[in-house]
DNA sequence: CCTGAGTTTGAATCACCAGTCAACTCCATC
DNA sequence: GATGGAGTTGACTGGTGATTCAAACTCAGG
């Protein structure tokens, strides 16, 4: 068997310009968050794409690792626009209440972020048995909680912020909160709406940094 | 007895002392920590028990169902044996303390607790494709919370605590930052180790309920 | 002892699904 | 206009595991 994971790209975007291997993390990442990393099957993965089930086995070795890697390129995924959405914003707060907001499950329609957060608690899941994925989760994490602690860097070198407790150590409270509430969030728990969950983050991250809440909060 | 037509528990519990239901539950519970709910077979549970397959299915209605019940059963244990433990305490900061002990997962040799945390993610999981489990949650979920609550009202009604922000605020806000935290730490993340943990939770919480942490903090 | 309800067994059934494979299509190249 | 290789198909295989079931066993009460 040649070494498909790199070759047959080049070859395969020449047919309509779309990677086969991408199309398929996508179905794939699709199907899992509509059916769940349980319930998915190789058949169903083929259907999005609509292509032939042997097709899948073609260009991935076998169902776990296409599994596997779909999880982690999703949330590649989403967290490369998100970095890309939070560019744009020039003040540190502006940043950090704006990655609050991407947070929230179902908050802005645009941004819903349900799938990803499912997708996270399927890698926790899985990860808890699949050393090569519980590595891939930690790199993944870290990611997502140094960009907590670099908007807090940033904010503190412009004099935006204050200086205070480590920038690294509110990236980990921070960035455990809004996990913890996002979960709760997105199990439609009764008493945590998206709404209450970004007053909350707001709260404690202002807390955290060290400055006052304005009465009227822009969106 | 009054419900023999539908319970064989008399019975069952004639044989040896023990409930042949709990026992399964039980014996399901520990497969499932050790499996995964995704990989656990009725074979295991029966081979646990020390009885064969059909038997499992004639207390049970169905695999499905058995499994939901086991993961409620065993977080409903660990939060029974939670409880007790913090009722001996008096002072409301040594509950407060204890319960964040109780909560790091690997902490405590007695009270590992990796198991309990494991559980949690395989109900979220299961919960977002479930809805019978997705109410049983909330339910749990809720009274987990509610139990910090409660500690910070008994230490204000005895003085021990100064007023401040809402105590449900404070369950919500703490109780999602153990839930974030707990998973990094059962992920065995190399940046947050149990103790780090522990000493973030015992910020966080002084923070919230406005004390000072001592230098030096009692086990 | 008998009897029968409750309990337990283990073999048989049944459905499902990952992974294989031989054949076919489509092009690019010669 | 042949050749060959990548891409694609879909039927097939093999294993697995939930669920069923008829038979066997236990034992409390008659």
């Amino acid at each position: 068997m040649a070494f498909r994971t790199e070759a047959p790209l080049a070859r395969a975007r020449q047919k309509d310009g779309k990677d086969r291997h991408q199309e398929i993390l996508e179905a794939a990442a699709r199907v899992i968050t509509d059916r769940g990393l349980a319930e998915t099957r190789i058949q169903d993965i083929a259907e999005r794409c609509g292509v032939s089930p042997g097709l899948i086995l073609y260009y991935f070795e076998s169902k776990d690792r296409l599994l596997v890697e779909a999880l982690t390129y999703a949330n590649d995924k989403y967290y490369l626009a998100q970095a890309r959405d939070l560019r744009r914003l020039d003040s540190a707060r502006d940043q950090l209440w704006r990655l609050i907001d991407l947070s929230v499950p179902g908050l802005l329609p645009d941004f819903e972020r349900l799938e990803e957060w499912a997708l996270w608690i399927e890698i926790w899941v899985r990860a808890l048995r699949d050393p090569a994925l519980a590595k891939e989760r930690e790199v993944l994490d870290r990611r997502w909680r140094q960009s907590i602690a670099d908007i807090v860097r940033q904010g503190r070198a412009t004099g935006e912020f204050d200086d205070g407790e480590e920038a690294d150590e509110i990236g980990m409270k921070l960035g455990a909160l809004i996990d913890g509430l996002a979960i709760q969030v997105l199990m439609n728990d009764t008493q945590v709406s998206p709404e209450h969950m970004q007053r909350m983050c707001r709260e404690v991250a202002a807390s955290l940094i060290g400055f006052k809440l304005e009465p009227a909060t822009p969106a």
